[in-house]
DNA sequence: GTATAAGTTTAAGTATACGTTATTAAAAGT
DNA sequence: ACTTTTAATAACGTATACTTAAACTTATAC
C-alpha cells in the first residue's frame, strides 16, 4: 500500500515511492510529476514561461520526455504550449473558477448520491466520518492547512467510495486545476464553519441512504463555496490568479 | 466557420478542413486524428494492439509523432500503452459502461439545469429545439442512423449552452469513449420513442425555468438508458466490445 | 524617420541513432 | 518430457541531429 507522505501527495502528485520499488521511473513520468509538483506549490507561478530546452536544462534530460510531460500537462489544463513560446502556466479566471466549480459540482453531487443509494462497508463510512471529526479538530485549533487537507480527504474518499476510478481521475485533475487559488485564498476567506456543518449533513443522508438529499446537501455546499470564492476574487481584483 | 463533412465530425473527430487553411497541421496532430477515427469507425476494433513502430508506418512517419498521439489517446481512455506490447485499442465492459455512463449522467444533468437557470439565446432554444425535431422526423422513417445523429446533436447542443469549453470537451471525451457500444447495439434495442419524449420534457422544462426538473429528467433520461444498454450486452453475453 | 525587404537566428517538429531491457528462442540440465 | 539457464532479438525510452519557419535584425529605399 502506498504510504502518504505529506500534503503534496495527498494533492495528487504521486511522489509516493513504495518499499520495494520494482517499476524504473521514466524521464518523461518523471518530468510531468515534478513539474507538475512545481506549478501546484507555486515554485512555477501562473504566467511564467518556460522553452522546451529550458525545461529540459533544468531537469536535466533532454527535450524528448520534457516535451511529452508537457503534452500531458496541457492536456490537464494546468498549462498552454505554443509554439515558439514554450510552455506557460495557466492562469484562472473567476470565469475559469466557476467552469471547474461547475464540473467538481456535478461530478460530486452524483457521486453523494451514488454512495447514498449503496451498501457501504464499514470501513467506507468510517473514512468519511474520520475526515470530518479532522475537519472539527482543525477548525477547533484554527489550523487551516489541516483543515484543507482534511477537507479535500472527505471530498475524495466521497468519489472513491463510488469505486469509479474513471470519476477519481476527473475529480482529482480538476481540483489540481484550482488548487492554486484554494490556497491563496484560505486565509482571506471567512472561517468554514458552515463546511464542517455540510459535510456532516451529507454523511447523515449517506447513513439514512437519503439519495436525492445527498445529491442536494452536495450540491448546494459546491455553489456556495464556489460563489463564494468567485467574490472574493472579484472583490479583491484578482483577476487572474 | 466549420463545415460539417458528416457523421465523423460531427463525433467529435476534427477532420474539419477550413476553406483557407492557414496553420499546418503538424504529425502529431494528424496522427492523433487518424488514430482516433479509425478507432471511432472501428476500423481498429477492440483489442487489437500495434507496435509504435507498424502505426508510424501505416502513417507514414517516424515514431516520435506517432508516439505523442498514443500518449493522448491513452489519456483520453481510448486505448491502452504498454512497453513492448504497443498500443491496445481498449474494449469496454460493462461496467465500463456504467462508469462512463455516470459521468456524463452527472455532468449532463447538471448542464440541463444551468441552462434552465439561464437566460437562453433565441438562437440557442431553437437548435434544441431543432435537434428533437429531427429525432422525431428520423424515427417516423425509422432511419436509426440519422436518429443516432440528432440525438447526438441534442445532448451535446444541450452542453454547448451552457458555455463552457470544459464540461463539453469533457463530455466528448467520454461520449466518445462509448461510441462504439452505442453504435453496435442501435439496432438490438427497442426503438427509442421515450427517449424523443424526454427530449421534449427537458425543453419543457427548460423553456419553464425549472432547474430542479430540467435536472432530473436528463438524470432519470440517463439513467434509464445506461441501464437498458447494460442489460442489453449482460442478456448477449457482450462482455468486451 | 518610417516602411519594407533581405538576412539571421533559433525554437519547435520530426527523423534517426543508440543503449537498455523485456521478451522470445534456444540450449542445457534434470 | 519439463524446467531452468543462457543467448538473441527487438521495442521502447531517450538523446541527438536535422529541417523548417516564425520572430527578430539589419539594411535599404523612399
Amino acid at each position: 500500500m502506498a504510504k502518504h507522505l505529506g500534503f503534496i501527495h495527498i494533492m495528487g502528485i504521486s511522489v509516493t515511492i513504495h518499499e520495494n520499488e520494482k517499476a524504473r521511473i521514466s524521464f518523461a513520468e518523471q518530468a510531468y510529476s515534478e513539474l507538475k509538483r512545481q506549478i501546484l506549490t507555486n515554485e512555477l507561478p501562473h504566467g511564467s514561461q518556460f522553452l522546451e530546452q529550458e525545461i529540459a536544462e533544468q531537469l536535466s534530460m533532454s527535450r524528448t520526455p520534457t516535451r511529452e510531460a508537457m503534452v500531458r500537462l496541457a492536456n490537464e489544463g494546468l498549462v498552454e504550449v505554443r509554439p515558439r513560446h514554450g510552455m506557460r502556466v495557466l492562469p484562472i479566471s473567476p470565469k475559469d473558477m466557476a467552469e471547474v466549480y461547475g464540473i467538481i459540482t456535478a461530478l460530486e453531487s452524483s457521486a453523494a448520491g451514488i454512495i447514498a443509494g449503496m451498501d457501504l462497508s464499514e470501513d467506507g463510512l468510517q473514512s468519511l466520518m474520520k475526515a470530518v471529526d479532522d475537519m472539527d479538530k482543525a477548525l477547533e485549533r484554527d489550523d487551516l492547512d489541516r483543515w484543507v487537507i482534511a477537507d479535500y480527504e472527505f471530498h475524495r474518499q466521497m468519489v472513491v467510495l463510488t469505486g469509479s476510478d474513471r470519476m477519481l481521475q476527473l475529480v482529482d485533475t480538476f481540483r489540481d486545476q484550482i488548487h492554486r487559488v484554494r490556497m491563496t485564498t484560505l486565509h482571506m476567506r471567512p472561517k468554514p464553519y458552515k463546511s464542517n456543518e455540510d459535510h456532516r449533513a451529507v454523511v447523515a443522508a449517506v447513513l439514512a441512504k437519503d439519495v436525492t438529499k445527498a445529491r442536494d446537501i452536495q450540491r448546494n455546499h459546491q455553489e456556495m463555496a464556489a460563489k463564494m470564492l468567485i467574490k472574493l476574487l472579484n472583490e479583491n481584483h484578482m483577476t487572474h490568479i
